[in-house]
DNA sequence: GAGTGGTCTAGACCACAAT
DNA sequence: TTGTGGTCTAGACCACTCC
Protein backbone atom coordinates (compact mmCIF):
# COMPACT_ATOMS: atom_id res chain seq x y z
CA UNK A 1 0.00 0.00 0.00
CA UNK A 2 1.01 3.79 -1.07
CA UNK A 3 2.25 5.11 2.46
CA UNK A 4 0.20 8.13 4.06
CA UNK A 5 0.69 11.62 2.32
CA UNK A 6 2.56 12.86 5.07
CA UNK A 7 5.34 10.23 5.57
CA UNK A 8 5.73 10.80 1.41
CA UNK A 9 6.51 14.71 1.95
CA UNK A 10 8.77 13.65 5.10
CA UNK A 11 10.86 11.28 3.21
CA UNK A 12 11.05 13.83 0.42
CA UNK A 13 12.24 16.02 2.32
CA UNK A 14 14.42 13.58 4.56
CA UNK A 15 16.13 12.72 1.32
CA UNK A 16 17.00 16.33 0.25
CA UNK A 17 18.57 16.66 3.50
CA UNK A 18 20.42 13.73 3.68
CA UNK A 19 21.79 14.08 -0.13
CA UNK A 20 23.25 17.44 1.05
CA UNK A 21 20.86 18.92 -1.99
CA UNK A 22 19.79 21.53 0.49
CA UNK A 23 22.59 22.70 3.48
CA UNK A 24 22.29 24.42 6.18
CA UNK A 25 20.39 27.33 6.44
CA UNK A 26 18.93 26.51 2.93
CA UNK A 27 15.10 27.70 2.64
CA UNK A 28 13.12 24.67 1.98
CA UNK A 29 9.72 25.47 -0.20
CA UNK A 30 6.92 27.03 1.85
CA UNK A 31 3.59 24.79 3.41
CA UNK A 32 1.58 26.35 0.32
CA UNK A 33 4.75 25.09 -2.22
CA UNK A 34 4.96 21.57 -1.03
CA UNK A 35 0.70 21.44 -0.97
CA UNK A 36 0.93 22.38 -4.22
CA UNK A 37 3.42 19.95 -5.58
CA UNK A 38 2.10 17.27 -3.69
CA UNK A 39 -1.00 17.63 -4.57
CA UNK A 40 -2.24 17.55 -0.87
CA UNK A 41 -4.11 20.25 2.13
CA UNK A 42 -1.64 22.73 3.67
CA UNK A 43 -2.49 20.49 6.81
CA UNK A 44 -0.77 17.15 5.58
CA UNK A 45 2.18 19.18 5.05
CA UNK A 46 2.43 21.16 8.09
CA UNK A 47 2.68 17.80 9.51
CA UNK A 48 5.19 16.46 7.83
CA UNK A 49 7.47 19.55 8.16
CA UNK A 50 6.41 20.25 11.70
CA UNK A 51 7.35 16.35 12.74
CA UNK A 52 10.80 17.06 11.34
CA UNK A 53 11.11 20.49 12.69
CA UNK A 54 10.25 18.57 16.20
CA UNK A 55 13.23 16.51 15.71
CA UNK A 56 15.58 19.37 14.86
CA UNK A 57 15.97 18.56 11.02
CA UNK A 58 14.48 21.57 10.00
CA UNK A 59 13.71 25.48 12.13
CA UNK A 60 10.68 27.30 11.18
CA UNK A 61 10.56 31.20 11.63
CA UNK A 62 7.24 32.31 11.30
CA UNK A 63 6.57 34.96 8.56
CA UNK A 64 10.17 34.01 7.04
CA UNK A 65 10.23 30.44 5.86
CA UNK A 66 10.94 26.85 7.26
CA UNK A 67 15.15 26.22 6.87
CA UNK A 68 17.53 23.38 7.34
CA UNK A 69 18.72 23.21 10.46
CA UNK A 70 22.46 23.53 12.28
CA UNK A 71 24.43 20.82 11.85
CA UNK A 72 23.18 18.26 14.48
CA UNK A 73 25.01 19.83 17.25
CA UNK A 74 27.02 16.77 17.98
CA UNK A 75 24.33 15.57 19.98
CA UNK A 76 24.34 12.10 21.17
CA UNK A 77 22.13 9.80 23.13
CA UNK A 78 23.18 7.55 26.02
CA UNK A 79 20.59 4.99 26.94
CA UNK A 80 21.07 4.07 30.64
CA UNK A 81 19.12 0.57 31.21
CA UNK A 82 17.82 -0.27 35.26
CA UNK A 83 20.61 -2.95 36.32
CA UNK A 84 18.25 -5.64 36.88
CA UNK A 85 17.44 -5.35 33.35
CA UNK A 86 20.86 -4.95 31.66
CA UNK A 87 22.04 -7.86 33.63
CA UNK A 88 18.73 -9.98 32.32
CA UNK A 89 18.87 -9.52 28.50
CA UNK A 90 22.58 -10.20 28.67
CA UNK A 91 21.03 -13.59 30.02
CA UNK A 92 22.21 -13.08 33.44
CA UNK A 93 20.86 -13.96 36.62
CA UNK A 94 20.09 -10.62 38.93
CA UNK A 95 21.02 -10.94 42.63
CA UNK A 96 21.13 -8.49 45.36
CA UNK A 97 23.41 -7.97 48.85
CA UNK A 98 21.32 -5.14 51.02
CA UNK A 99 24.32 -4.44 52.46
CA UNK A 100 23.07 -0.98 54.66
CA UNK A 101 19.04 0.44 55.65
CA UNK A 102 19.50 3.16 57.62
CA UNK A 103 17.92 6.35 58.25
CA UNK A 104 20.50 9.02 58.22
CA UNK A 105 20.98 12.95 58.30
CA UNK A 106 21.64 14.92 55.42
CA UNK A 107 25.05 16.12 55.03
CA UNK A 108 25.97 19.66 53.60
CA UNK A 109 26.08 18.58 49.53
CA UNK A 110 23.68 16.06 49.52
CA UNK A 111 21.18 18.45 51.39
CA UNK A 112 21.75 21.14 48.80
CA UNK A 113 21.06 18.71 45.61
CA UNK A 114 18.17 16.88 47.62
CA UNK A 115 16.58 20.49 48.62
CA UNK A 116 16.44 19.80 51.98
CA UNK A 117 17.76 21.27 55.49
CA UNK A 118 21.43 19.88 56.36
CA UNK A 119 20.07 17.69 59.68
CA UNK A 120 17.03 16.42 57.97
CA UNK A 121 16.26 12.68 57.92
CA UNK A 122 16.88 10.83 54.82
CA UNK A 123 16.64 7.38 54.01
CA UNK A 124 19.69 5.35 52.66
CA UNK A 125 20.50 1.77 51.03
CA UNK A 126 23.71 0.22 50.11
CA UNK A 127 22.92 -2.50 47.48
CA UNK A 128 25.62 -4.91 46.14
CA UNK A 129 23.93 -6.04 42.60
CA UNK A 130 25.64 -9.14 40.92
CA UNK A 131 25.12 -10.90 37.76
CA UNK A 132 25.73 -14.66 37.57
CA UNK A 133 27.56 -14.15 41.33
CA UNK A 134 29.75 -11.49 40.32
CA UNK A 135 29.45 -7.93 41.23
CA UNK A 136 28.17 -5.43 38.79
CA UNK A 137 27.28 -2.51 40.30
CA UNK A 138 27.14 -0.53 44.05
CA UNK A 139 24.24 1.52 44.39
CA UNK A 140 24.12 3.91 47.08
CA UNK A 141 20.72 5.86 47.33
CA UNK A 142 19.55 8.44 49.42
CA UNK A 143 15.73 9.03 49.48
CA UNK A 144 13.74 11.75 50.66
CA UNK A 145 11.29 10.45 53.17
CA UNK A 146 8.72 12.42 52.22
CA UNK A 147 8.69 10.94 48.54
CA UNK A 148 8.41 7.56 49.37
CA UNK A 149 7.62 6.68 52.82
CA UNK A 150 7.43 3.28 53.17
CA UNK A 151 11.01 2.88 51.43
CA UNK A 152 12.75 1.42 53.96
CA UNK A 153 10.70 -1.46 54.67
CA UNK A 154 10.27 -2.97 51.41
CA UNK A 155 12.39 -6.14 50.58
CA UNK A 156 14.75 -4.73 48.18
CA UNK A 157 16.27 -8.44 47.07
CA UNK A 158 12.64 -8.76 45.13
CA UNK A 159 12.62 -5.21 43.60
CA UNK A 160 15.24 -2.76 42.85
CA UNK A 161 14.85 0.69 44.68
CA UNK A 162 14.57 2.31 41.19
CA UNK A 163 11.47 0.12 40.65
CA UNK A 164 10.16 1.26 43.45
CA UNK A 165 10.77 4.20 43.83
CA UNK A 166 9.15 4.66 40.05
CA UNK A 167 6.38 2.93 41.28
CA UNK A 168 5.54 4.86 43.89
CA UNK A 169 7.08 8.74 42.90
CA UNK A 170 6.40 8.93 38.92
CA UNK A 171 9.45 10.68 38.05
CA UNK A 172 9.13 14.07 35.97
CA UNK A 173 12.82 14.48 36.06
CA UNK A 174 16.59 12.67 36.35
CA UNK A 175 20.04 14.80 36.48
CA UNK A 176 23.07 12.90 36.69
CA UNK A 177 26.45 13.06 35.36
CA UNK A 178 28.98 10.21 34.85
CA UNK A 179 32.54 9.99 35.56
CA UNK A 180 35.55 7.74 36.15
CA UNK A 181 36.44 7.80 39.36
CA UNK A 182 39.04 5.50 42.11
CA UNK A 183 36.91 3.68 44.27
CA UNK A 184 37.42 3.81 48.05
CA UNK A 185 38.12 0.90 49.91
CA UNK A 186 34.97 -1.26 50.44
CA UNK A 187 33.78 0.07 47.27
CA UNK A 188 36.76 -1.55 45.81
CA UNK A 189 36.65 -4.59 47.70
CA UNK A 190 32.68 -5.09 46.95
CA UNK A 191 32.99 -4.48 43.85
CA UNK A 192 36.03 -7.10 43.81
CA UNK A 193 38.62 -5.12 42.01
CA UNK A 194 42.24 -4.69 41.92
CA UNK A 195 43.98 -1.63 43.46
CA UNK A 196 44.23 1.04 41.02
CA UNK A 197 41.20 -0.36 38.48
CA UNK A 198 38.66 2.86 38.01
CA UNK A 199 35.32 3.01 38.63
CA UNK A 200 32.72 3.98 36.05
CA UNK A 201 30.32 6.11 38.78
CA UNK A 202 27.16 7.48 37.62
CA UNK A 203 25.47 9.58 39.91
CA UNK A 204 21.66 10.38 39.28
CA UNK A 205 19.31 13.03 41.49
CA UNK A 206 15.85 12.17 40.19
CA UNK A 207 13.11 14.11 40.95
CA UNK A 208 8.93 13.62 41.52
CA UNK A 209 6.32 15.81 41.41
CA UNK A 210 8.34 18.99 41.76
CA UNK A 211 11.05 18.03 44.16
CA UNK A 212 13.95 16.21 44.34
CA UNK A 213 13.28 12.24 45.46
CA UNK A 214 15.63 10.59 45.19
CA UNK A 215 20.00 10.93 44.52
CA UNK A 216 22.15 8.15 43.94
CA UNK A 217 25.63 6.53 43.08
CA UNK A 218 25.75 3.68 40.82
CA UNK A 219 29.58 2.22 40.94
CA UNK A 220 30.66 0.10 37.91
CA UNK A 221 33.44 -1.66 38.44
CA UNK A 222 35.06 -0.11 34.97
CA UNK A 223 37.01 -3.36 34.00
CA UNK A 224 34.21 -5.13 33.00
CA UNK A 225 31.03 -2.39 32.36
CA UNK A 226 30.35 -0.13 29.92
CA UNK A 227 27.84 2.42 29.35
CA UNK A 228 26.52 2.02 25.61
CA UNK A 229 23.82 2.97 23.47
CA UNK A 230 23.36 4.78 19.66
CA UNK A 231 21.91 7.55 18.11
CA UNK B 1 -2.58 35.37 26.14
CA UNK B 2 -4.54 31.80 26.31
CA UNK B 3 -2.42 29.05 24.49
CA UNK B 4 -3.55 27.27 22.03
CA UNK B 5 -6.21 24.44 22.43
CA UNK B 6 -3.88 21.73 21.56
CA UNK B 7 -1.56 22.73 24.28
CA UNK B 8 -3.98 23.37 27.22
CA UNK B 9 -5.10 19.44 26.21
CA UNK B 10 -1.91 18.33 26.36
CA UNK B 11 -1.14 19.85 29.87
CA UNK B 12 -4.16 18.95 31.13
CA UNK B 13 -3.35 15.09 30.05
CA UNK B 14 0.02 15.27 31.62
CA UNK B 15 -1.14 16.83 34.61
CA UNK B 16 -3.57 13.64 35.24
CA UNK B 17 -0.70 11.32 34.64
CA UNK B 18 1.96 13.37 36.69
CA UNK B 19 -1.00 13.50 38.86
CA UNK B 20 -0.83 9.58 39.23
CA UNK B 21 -4.82 10.06 38.46
CA UNK B 22 -4.02 7.53 35.53
CA UNK B 23 -2.26 4.43 36.23
CA UNK B 24 0.16 2.96 33.55
CA UNK B 25 -2.29 1.31 31.64
CA UNK B 26 -5.22 2.81 32.10
CA UNK B 27 -7.35 3.99 28.96
CA UNK B 28 -7.74 7.60 28.73
CA UNK B 29 -10.86 9.35 27.41
CA UNK B 30 -10.57 9.10 23.09
CA UNK B 31 -10.88 11.62 20.84
CA UNK B 32 -14.52 12.39 20.43
CA UNK B 33 -14.92 12.65 24.08
CA UNK B 34 -11.70 15.02 25.19
CA UNK B 35 -12.99 17.23 21.79
CA UNK B 36 -16.64 17.23 23.58
CA UNK B 37 -15.03 18.12 26.66
CA UNK B 38 -12.92 21.25 25.26
CA UNK B 39 -15.02 22.19 22.56
CA UNK B 40 -12.66 21.59 20.00
CA UNK B 41 -12.37 19.48 16.60
CA UNK B 42 -11.15 16.33 16.89
CA UNK B 43 -8.00 17.11 14.97
CA UNK B 44 -6.96 19.63 17.64
CA UNK B 45 -7.73 16.83 19.93
CA UNK B 46 -5.95 14.09 17.93
CA UNK B 47 -2.77 16.72 17.91
CA UNK B 48 -2.23 16.76 21.61
CA UNK B 49 -2.58 13.04 21.96
CA UNK B 50 -0.13 11.96 19.06
CA UNK B 51 2.63 14.81 20.55
CA UNK B 52 2.06 12.60 23.90
CA UNK B 53 2.35 9.14 22.57
CA UNK B 54 5.64 10.87 20.45
CA UNK B 55 6.90 11.16 23.77
CA UNK B 56 6.22 7.66 24.80
CA UNK B 57 3.66 8.82 28.04
CA UNK B 58 0.69 7.40 25.71
CA UNK B 59 0.38 4.40 23.77
CA UNK B 60 -2.32 4.28 21.09
CA UNK B 61 -3.83 1.27 19.73
CA UNK B 62 -6.04 1.85 16.60
CA UNK B 63 -9.61 0.41 17.36
CA UNK B 64 -9.50 0.02 20.90
CA UNK B 65 -8.53 3.43 22.65
CA UNK B 66 -5.37 5.25 24.52
CA UNK B 67 -3.62 4.36 27.35
CA UNK B 68 -0.88 5.32 29.42
CA UNK B 69 2.32 4.14 28.94
CA UNK B 70 4.61 1.57 30.99
CA UNK B 71 6.45 3.11 33.15
CA UNK B 72 8.99 4.95 31.59
CA UNK B 73 11.50 1.87 31.31
CA UNK B 74 14.05 3.24 33.59
CA UNK B 75 16.07 5.20 30.34
CA UNK B 76 17.59 7.73 30.87
CA UNK B 77 19.31 10.32 28.30
CA UNK B 78 23.08 11.74 27.97
CA UNK B 79 23.47 14.58 26.01
CA UNK B 80 27.61 14.58 24.71
CA UNK B 81 28.18 18.00 23.17
CA UNK B 82 30.95 18.57 20.92
CA UNK B 83 34.31 19.11 22.69
CA UNK B 84 34.54 22.76 21.46
CA UNK B 85 30.91 23.23 22.25
CA UNK B 86 31.19 22.30 26.08
CA UNK B 87 34.52 24.19 26.39
CA UNK B 88 33.05 27.39 24.53
CA UNK B 89 29.72 26.98 26.92
CA UNK B 90 32.01 26.87 30.29
CA UNK B 91 33.48 30.25 29.10
CA UNK B 92 36.69 28.72 27.98
CA UNK B 93 38.88 29.11 25.27
CA UNK B 94 39.29 26.05 23.08
CA UNK B 95 42.76 25.05 21.17
CA UNK B 96 43.82 22.55 19.62
CA UNK B 97 47.20 20.92 19.66
CA UNK B 98 47.33 18.60 16.35
CA UNK B 99 50.04 15.85 17.64
CA UNK B 100 49.16 13.50 14.39
CA UNK B 101 47.89 13.19 10.95
CA UNK B 102 48.54 10.16 9.20
CA UNK B 103 47.75 7.26 6.88
CA UNK B 104 48.04 3.68 8.36
CA UNK B 105 46.66 0.14 7.57
CA UNK B 106 43.44 -0.91 9.54
CA UNK B 107 44.08 -3.31 12.41
CA UNK B 108 42.30 -6.36 12.53
CA UNK B 109 39.21 -4.85 15.44
CA UNK B 110 39.55 -1.75 14.21
CA UNK B 111 39.08 -2.84 10.75
CA UNK B 112 36.15 -4.88 11.51
CA UNK B 113 34.34 -2.13 13.16
CA UNK B 114 34.69 -0.04 10.62
CA UNK B 115 33.57 -2.56 7.93
CA UNK B 116 36.71 -2.71 5.89
CA UNK B 117 39.55 -5.42 5.17
CA UNK B 118 42.75 -5.79 7.56
CA UNK B 119 45.18 -3.68 6.10
CA UNK B 120 43.06 -1.35 4.20
CA UNK B 121 44.12 2.46 4.52
CA UNK B 122 42.52 4.72 6.70
CA UNK B 123 43.40 8.37 8.05
CA UNK B 124 44.34 8.72 11.41
CA UNK B 125 44.25 12.12 13.54
CA UNK B 126 45.65 12.26 17.06
CA UNK B 127 44.26 15.73 18.44
CA UNK B 128 45.00 17.34 22.03
CA UNK B 129 42.18 19.70 22.97
CA UNK B 130 42.29 22.42 25.19
CA UNK B 131 40.44 24.47 27.22
CA UNK B 132 41.97 27.67 28.54
CA UNK B 133 45.56 26.11 27.74
CA UNK B 134 44.48 22.71 30.14
CA UNK B 135 43.97 19.66 28.48
CA UNK B 136 40.65 18.77 28.18
CA UNK B 137 40.40 15.80 26.00
CA UNK B 138 42.77 13.35 23.44
CA UNK B 139 41.03 12.76 20.56
CA UNK B 140 42.05 9.49 18.27
CA UNK B 141 39.87 9.39 15.52
CA UNK B 142 40.03 7.11 12.75
CA UNK B 143 38.27 7.44 9.51
CA UNK B 144 37.13 5.56 5.89
CA UNK B 145 39.06 7.56 3.31
CA UNK B 146 35.88 7.07 0.98
CA UNK B 147 33.68 9.17 3.51
CA UNK B 148 36.06 11.93 3.70
CA UNK B 149 38.69 11.75 0.92
CA UNK B 150 39.68 15.07 2.30
CA UNK B 151 40.19 14.87 5.26
CA UNK B 152 43.97 14.57 6.17
CA UNK B 153 44.49 17.92 4.58
CA UNK B 154 42.35 19.80 6.56
CA UNK B 155 43.54 22.21 9.28
CA UNK B 156 42.37 21.00 12.86
CA UNK B 157 43.72 24.06 14.43
CA UNK B 158 40.65 25.22 12.81
CA UNK B 159 37.72 22.80 12.57
CA UNK B 160 37.57 19.58 14.39
CA UNK B 161 37.19 16.77 12.77
CA UNK B 162 33.84 16.17 13.91
CA UNK B 163 32.43 19.38 12.92
CA UNK B 164 34.45 19.02 9.38
CA UNK B 165 32.92 15.21 8.95
CA UNK B 166 29.44 16.52 9.80
CA UNK B 167 29.81 18.59 7.19
CA UNK B 168 31.27 16.71 4.54
CA UNK B 169 29.47 12.90 5.47
CA UNK B 170 25.67 13.79 7.03
CA UNK B 171 25.74 11.66 9.85
CA UNK B 172 22.95 9.10 9.81
CA UNK B 173 24.04 6.69 13.25
CA UNK B 174 26.15 7.06 15.81
CA UNK B 175 27.13 3.87 18.41
CA UNK B 176 29.40 4.75 21.52
CA UNK B 177 30.12 3.03 24.69
CA UNK B 178 31.28 4.90 27.97
CA UNK B 179 34.22 3.28 29.97
CA UNK B 180 36.25 4.17 33.14
CA UNK B 181 40.19 3.16 32.30
CA UNK B 182 43.35 3.70 32.77
CA UNK B 183 45.29 5.35 30.41
CA UNK B 184 48.56 4.29 28.46
CA UNK B 185 51.82 6.51 29.38
CA UNK B 186 51.21 8.35 26.46
CA UNK B 187 47.88 9.47 26.94
CA UNK B 188 48.17 9.79 30.96
CA UNK B 189 50.90 12.50 30.33
CA UNK B 190 49.23 14.49 27.31
CA UNK B 191 45.94 14.66 29.42
CA UNK B 192 48.66 15.92 32.41
CA UNK B 193 47.48 13.74 34.92
CA UNK B 194 48.95 12.37 37.83
CA UNK B 195 49.67 8.22 37.42
CA UNK B 196 46.88 5.84 38.87
CA UNK B 197 44.27 8.66 37.84
CA UNK B 198 41.67 6.94 35.81
CA UNK B 199 40.12 8.64 32.30
CA UNK B 200 36.55 8.59 31.18
CA UNK B 201 36.72 7.23 27.67
CA UNK B 202 33.81 7.80 25.06
CA UNK B 203 34.31 5.74 21.75
CA UNK B 204 32.20 6.52 19.43
CA UNK B 205 31.39 5.16 15.92
CA UNK B 206 29.92 7.29 13.15
CA UNK B 207 28.10 6.00 10.16
CA UNK B 208 26.77 7.81 7.01
CA UNK B 209 24.92 6.72 4.02
CA UNK B 210 24.91 3.71 5.65
CA UNK B 211 28.49 2.78 5.84
CA UNK B 212 30.96 3.28 9.04
CA UNK B 213 32.92 6.80 8.24
CA UNK B 214 34.63 7.44 11.24
CA UNK B 215 35.89 5.41 14.73
CA UNK B 216 37.38 7.76 17.39
CA UNK B 217 38.55 7.25 20.89
CA UNK B 218 38.16 10.43 23.29
CA UNK B 219 39.88 10.41 25.94
CA UNK B 220 38.71 13.02 28.95
CA UNK B 221 40.77 13.41 32.51
CA UNK B 222 38.56 11.60 35.05
CA UNK B 223 39.55 13.70 37.82
CA UNK B 224 38.28 17.20 35.87
CA UNK B 225 35.73 16.25 33.58
CA UNK B 226 32.29 14.21 33.85
CA UNK B 227 29.60 14.04 30.89
CA UNK B 228 26.16 15.31 32.35
CA UNK B 229 22.77 15.49 31.21
CA UNK B 230 19.42 15.34 31.93
CA UNK B 231 15.33 13.97 31.06
C1' DG C 1 0.71 44.25 1.08
C1' DA C 2 2.19 39.74 0.02
C1' DG C 3 3.97 35.75 1.93
C1' DT C 4 5.02 32.89 5.86
C1' DG C 5 4.06 29.69 9.51
C1' DG C 6 0.57 28.64 13.76
C1' DT C 7 -3.62 27.19 14.65
C1' DC C 8 -8.27 25.60 14.11
C1' DT C 9 -12.74 23.76 12.05
C1' DA C 10 -16.34 20.49 10.64
C1' DG C 11 -16.75 17.53 8.12
C1' DA C 12 -14.99 12.88 5.72
C1' DC C 13 -13.37 7.88 4.67
C1' DC C 14 -10.69 4.10 6.20
C1' DA C 15 -8.87 -0.14 8.85
C1' DC C 16 -9.25 -2.10 12.78
C1' DA C 17 -10.89 -3.71 17.95
C1' DA C 18 -14.37 -5.24 20.62
C1' DT C 19 -18.98 -6.97 20.93
C1' DT D 1 -22.39 -3.04 14.55
C1' DT D 2 -20.26 0.45 17.13
C1' DG D 3 -16.39 2.84 18.60
C1' DT D 4 -11.56 3.66 18.09
C1' DG D 5 -7.59 5.88 16.16
C1' DG D 6 -5.19 7.29 11.32
C1' DT D 7 -5.49 10.26 7.92
C1' DC D 8 -7.02 13.90 4.96
C1' DT D 9 -9.57 18.05 3.04
C1' DA D 10 -10.60 22.89 1.87
C1' DG D 11 -11.32 26.23 3.69
C1' DA D 12 -10.36 29.97 7.64
C1' DC D 13 -8.19 33.72 10.80
C1' DC D 14 -4.16 35.31 13.03
C1' DA D 15 0.61 37.34 13.98
C1' DC D 16 4.46 37.88 12.05
C1' DT D 17 8.39 39.23 8.58
C1' DC D 18 10.00 41.20 4.52
C1' DC D 19 9.72 44.44 1.10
Amino acid sequence: MEPPAYLRIKNWLLARIEAGEWREGDRIPSEPELARRFKVARMTVNRAVRELAAAHLLVRAPGSGTFVAPPRHEATLVEIRSISDEIRRGGGVHSTDVRKVAEVRAEAPLAAELGVAEGEPLFLTVLLHRADGVPAQLEERWVVPAAAPEYLTQDFAQITPSEYLMRVAPLARVDYRIEARLPIETTRTALALAPGEPCLLLHRCSFSRGRAASSANLWYPGNRYRLTGHL
